[in-house]
DNA sequence: CGCGGCTTTGATGTTCATCAAGTAAAGTGG
DNA sequence: CCACTTTACTTGATGAACATCAAAGCCGCG
């Protein structure tokens, strides 16, 4: 490896006109040198609830599940985002260990930071403290949010809501491969795992959606969103 | 009046110990100036979900209930909080406008200042802005964590899920006056307020707790325990 | 080909919401 | 201060929604 031509391939990441548009030219070189890329495949755990928190992560590409295991068990899911909705965990100066864990849908990448490294741009740089204070805000809310919209609706409002959010937020397309087994749909919406596959088969009977495999289109929207709003 | 008597009362206020604490003289000085604080009588609304955020505001004292209003009019209730806990909104500078409500649950003093000289402090000061972030993030968990909590649970495991919150955040005491009304821990714990009643009357009968009006008293904290913990 | 995991469907029972009716408590106006 | 009105609380009965159990089908993988 030739030091020299090796640029900084920060410069020109996407994240950087999230969170760190506010650096310049030196921070985000620094940045780089700090930072370690790393894949993950589908399935394996990010980071692991109880663990210390000594990283600031974000998801580059890829698709990952938020969830935290109760005293039974029982995975429960806080939510399912991809990149830049995801930043390692909501307390990112708040607590010393990991509330939730983290696990890829898909194959991702995460880059990952030394948490000091990004506490010392925080505390030097107060356009990159308002504007990591803002996306992290966000993030929180819509996880909220979320969990109180599931809450106030029934079985099949439920997972219409689940297919709606990952027709609109995740995959953007009314056709795609769901990325979640019928038992993570379940310890999503908190209902159990035959209700859930019953509820989708009475959507498939009412030609509300068609599945082949893994992979499904939603046929009628108008449908699913009165179905979503009622429960 | 006598303006010249007249000493800056942010100095000596609790308050700055948890979010003020790296404000120097002059910037407490000018909190002062920039801030009014305000009496709110029990069941009055602090904020309104959908109002501009104008103010940056916090509990001085009282209690409140942090809610939203669901499209079929029903108050969904996220969380309850004494002062310190409460800050404004999530989301400070995120976005717009408010979204949730808060109430008055027992008669509150609420200070509230311009949110652009909050924003002005937060760039200004990186340790004001450590301490508001990591404040924030600590209100977003707990909040995330006691829906996660209340939604693994069945009715009586929400209901006593309560009562111990109640006991050992709120008031500090096996025996207290509850601040709610049937229909709002329905609206807290997502269930029907008949059920609600229906679960107090057996804990009741169980000499779990014992009731005379608005008074409540743990009888059997050991017991409301197991069950909030096997629900 | 056969094993193990995920999925599907049906039958059954439990939990909880809803409805209804009655009681207590808390305002409200004369 | 009392009658009146309204709101909150309480209890029982009923039915709907949902969990659980069980058995069978499917599918990928060694």
């Amino acid at each position: 490896m030739d030091d020299k031509i090796k640029t900084c391939l920060c410069e020109h990441c996407e994240f950087r006109d999230i969170v760190f548009a506010s650096l310049g030219e030196h921070d985000i070189r620094e940045l780089c040198d700090h930072k370690v890329e790393r894949p993950f495949s589908k399935g394996d755990v990010i980071s692991r609830q109880g663990d210390p928190i000594t990283h600031f992560k974000y998801l580059k590409s890829g698709l990952v599940k938020l969830y935290r295991v109760t005293e039974d068990g029982e995975q429960q899911i806080i939510t399912i985002t991809r990149p830049f909705e995801f930043i390692s965990t909501m307390s990112v100066f708040g607590g010393d260990n990991y509330k939730y864990s983290v696990a890829a849908l898909e194959d991702s990448v995460v880059c990952s930071v030394k948490i000091d490294f990004i506490k010392e741009l925080f505390l030097n740089n107060s356009r990159f403290a308002l504007n990591l204070f803002a996306r992290v805000s966000k993030i929180s809310e819509k996880i909220i949010g979320q969990t109180l919209d599931i809450r106030q609706k029934n079985l099949a409002g439920r997972v219409a809501y689940v297919l709606l959010y990952l027709m609109r937020d995740i995959f953007k397309s009314r056709i795609f491969d769901i990325p979640v087994s019928r038992k993570e749909i379940a310890d999503f919406i908190g209902m159990s795992t035959a209700n859930v596959i019953r509820t989708l088969s009475d959507f498939k009977r009412d030609g509300i959606i068609r599945t082949t495999g893994k992979t499904i289109e939603i046929v009628d929207v108008d449908k699913l969103d009165i179905i979503s709003k009622r429960g």
